[in-house]
DNA sequence: CCAACTTGACATGAATCGTATCAGACTCTA
DNA sequence: TAGAGTCTGATACGATTCATGTCAAGTTGG
């Protein structure tokens, strides 16, 4: 785990369109700014470059870059080429984190798993367009579906 | 890989009931009959002691002792206890194999994914039951969980 | 301006995996 | 019944993977 100085956490939500806030993404250093909102509470809307995307997550930038680098996410860029990642993306490193940690896959298996849960929703959705003019079919679909959902004992929120 | 002294296999089909044929596990030991068929023809119907079980998937036999100890694979007992691989299991280490090697899966994402698996078929055979009235919903529901099935890009026969 | 970012490479320690071996007891075929 | 083969359980090995860490040289942006 990304050893950090002090457990604080001080990203303030922001509104996308703005400029990132610029934080060192190296180990040891103090943050410039005392915390507002814990991290497993502060409601996510904004994006964040990647020493603050570490820092929420409490995981090292390397990671996230490796994270990229084999396909797992996608993060946004700048003109400039600088990582911005999104809501999304945090949730989408935990779920990640939460195969790898907690269930003990390596990122083949997790680059399966999201692949097969993407595959899950998209036929999902599928078959509910289809179902479209039978309501009841739909329902059991939406059902059973659910059910396959809960089965893999995912986090929540996907 | 486990290597084998010789790229021979000499197993032939066997009725269940009778009794498993006994060779040696260890390595080196040169096979005492000829073979008769190829690995990748035979039809298998028998079940098989571990070391031949070994021998037709050209694995360790310490390999399928650790996916039994896993929960990977479920071979039945004699009743003094010998190992006995059914076809189905024999299908089942291919599947894991194939996970393993040419997916890259660890066993947590081998475990993983075969459960998932597991549940898929459960959910897709609940709903077909739940839609036995509508026809046409059950149409839609075979095809777009075959759709899935494929997506997951599986050996043949799973 | 300059702190923080970028890419790319390389290193480390811990963990995993298939394979391998050993010991002592048990099974089952010939 | 002799003995080849299997059983459980432990331990060990090399290769590989993973998260982390560091370095260099160049770029971005408050």
């Amino acid at each position: 785990m990304y050893q950090r100085p002090r457990p604080r956490v001080e990203n303030r939500a922001r509104t996308p369109g703005q400029t990132p806030p610029t934080r060192p993404e190296t180990t040891g250093l103090a943050p410039a700014q005392p915390a507002a909102e814990d991290e497993a509470v502060i409601e996510m809307q904004g994006v964040y470059i990647i020493s603050v995307a570490a820092r929420i997550l409490d995981m090292h930038p390397q990671t996230l870059r490796k994270y990229e680098r084999l396909g797992l996410i996608n993060p946004g860029r700048t003109i400039g080429m600088l990582r911005l990642y999104s809501a999304e993306d945090i949730r989408k490193v935990r779920l990640i984190r939460y195969l790898s940690d907690e269930l003990g896959l390596n990122l083949a298996g997790v680059e399966f798993a999201l692949a097969a849960f993407d595959n899950m929703s998209a036929i999902r959705q599928r078959m509910s367009n289809r179902l479209d003019g039978i309501p009841a079919a739909q329902q059991v679909v939406q059902e059973e579906m659910d059910l396959l959902f809960e089965s893999l004992s995912l986090p929540v929120g996907r």
